[in-house]
DNA sequence: ATCCGCTGATTGTCATACCAGTTGACAATC
DNA sequence: GATTGTCAACTGGTATGACAATCAGCGGAT
């Protein structure tokens, strides 16, 4: 019966404009520094009111993609000298639905970096509370050992107990971005980090560290974690790398 | 003659709308999950056109700081599960106008953990221009010694083409928002950040390791030189926390 | 009890004004 | 000749009113 009919994906006037603005951005089509074209020509260009161009133009304009001055004419900025970490969610899959791997590689060696000092923050400074909801997400990813995609579910809760019990509201938001950014294909993740997702020991092993308070302990353990993840990803991100080259 | 005369701020009513929409949000005003008053409703109680409440809404929208629904009402998010790391750049000074010292806790010890690996990706995968200019920022740091606030502007070039050289654009982001977070205040985070940004003969080190390729080194000096910015911010956070207190 | 469709409220879109800041050309003035 | 003031033609910013699309709840029909 049900063939796999997607849900429609509903999008409004300046959201699509948002889009092929930032893509024509972020693809280089805009240079930065050259001119964009007066709200008004591109009310007609596009075809929309010119509401919905002034909201994805203040979209933009958040994200540091355009500057806009009363009076004179917006410019393209550099994306990579001035857009935040929250553009990296729209940067993985490409206009045209392809993966990319440097993003990919970006997150993962970001991740790689801050996953241990998280631990160790967590260990030192973790409360009660804290620490009894990242037993308990340890206790239910040992009960749902084989289904992977529940234990995908409980390791990103995990984490996140870990970071609130960091305390550092930098590496809160930061894993925020970064979690929205993989969210974008979550499953394809869940293939690959297979072997850290499905490592629950070491789960339960940081949670005993951080219960414990021992910082150093939870450093190494949450470094050996991700290393297993990041085997994996790199793996197969070599394979992705020579089919784009044979390609 | 010209006594300091600072150029007036000018904001645009979508902007300060925004701004107070999103002091409500994040100073816990308005909670997670409460309702948000009709577009309608706000224009009549902040006395402006609809236009601007909407730019103001799609903007904290993109924040993930709200959620809105077309023909349901809009709902506040809880910023610290679904914000971005943009986010930080409005939180490190309070709308009062006070620096929020978790906030620069929070900066300081990302930068900790990123600093390094950021160094050693570089050396591994710099290219020869990017030496070249790192090279070019090192010797500019050393002709400027003296004058404080041109090296502060240099080392930040200096990480930034450091960050360039690592090849990797969550880096680079990541690296952009926590820029932007303390530009917010950066003559403070200058002086006390004095110890770090005048290490010229580090900064200079860095560049040769990353000259020859040697990684390992280069992350060696990158921590060495990052904690010491780190043990003036403690030290001076110290003080401002028990300013507070005393308060 | 369950389902259906109506109804009112809300957000989304649109068209058309007018206000306000920027720029450059050009005339007036020194 | 150089400076200064004025004006016109852009630009983005604000205001208003109407209509369309969507959703939640209620009441009636089945």
């Amino acid at each position: 019966m049900a063939t796999a009919l997607k849900p429609v994906r509903k999008q409004s006037l300046s959201d699509a404009v948002f889009e092929q603005l930032r893509n024509q951005i972020v693809s280089g089509a805009m240079s930065p520094g050259s001119p964009l074209p007066a709200e008004r020509e591109l009310c007609e260009a596009l075809g929309v009111n010119r509401g919905s161009i002034r909201e994805a133009l203040k979209r933009l304009q958040q994200s540091r993609l355009v500057s806009v001055r009363h009076g004179g004419t917006s410019h393209v900025l550099d994306y990579r000298a001035s857009a935040g970490l929250d553009l990296l969610a729209e940067l993985i899959v490409s206009p045209a639905g392809r993966l990319d791997v440097r993003v990919v590689r970006g997150i993962v060696e970001m991740r790689s970096a801050l996953a241990p000092d998280i631990a160790r923050l967590a260990a030192e400074r973790a409360r009660v509370a804290q620490r009894d909801a990242l037993e308990r997400t340890a206790a239910a990813m040992e009960q749902s050992a084989a289904d992977l995609p529940a234990l995908q579910g409980l390791a990103a809760d995990f984490w996140s107990h870990l970071v609130d019990a960091s305390d550092n509201l930098a590496y809160r938001l930061a894993y925020n971005s970064l979690r929205a950014t993989y969210d974008q294909c979550r499953e394809l993740f869940t293939q690959v980090l297979a072997d850290e997702i499905a490592d629950v020991v070491r789960y339960r092993a940081i949670s005993t560290a951080v219960g414990r308070r021992d910082g150093a302990a939870a450093e190494t353990l949450a470094r050996e974690l991700i290393q297993r993840g990041e085997r994996g990803i790199k793996a197969a991100l070599r394979q992705l790398g020579e089919e784009d080259t044979r390609s």
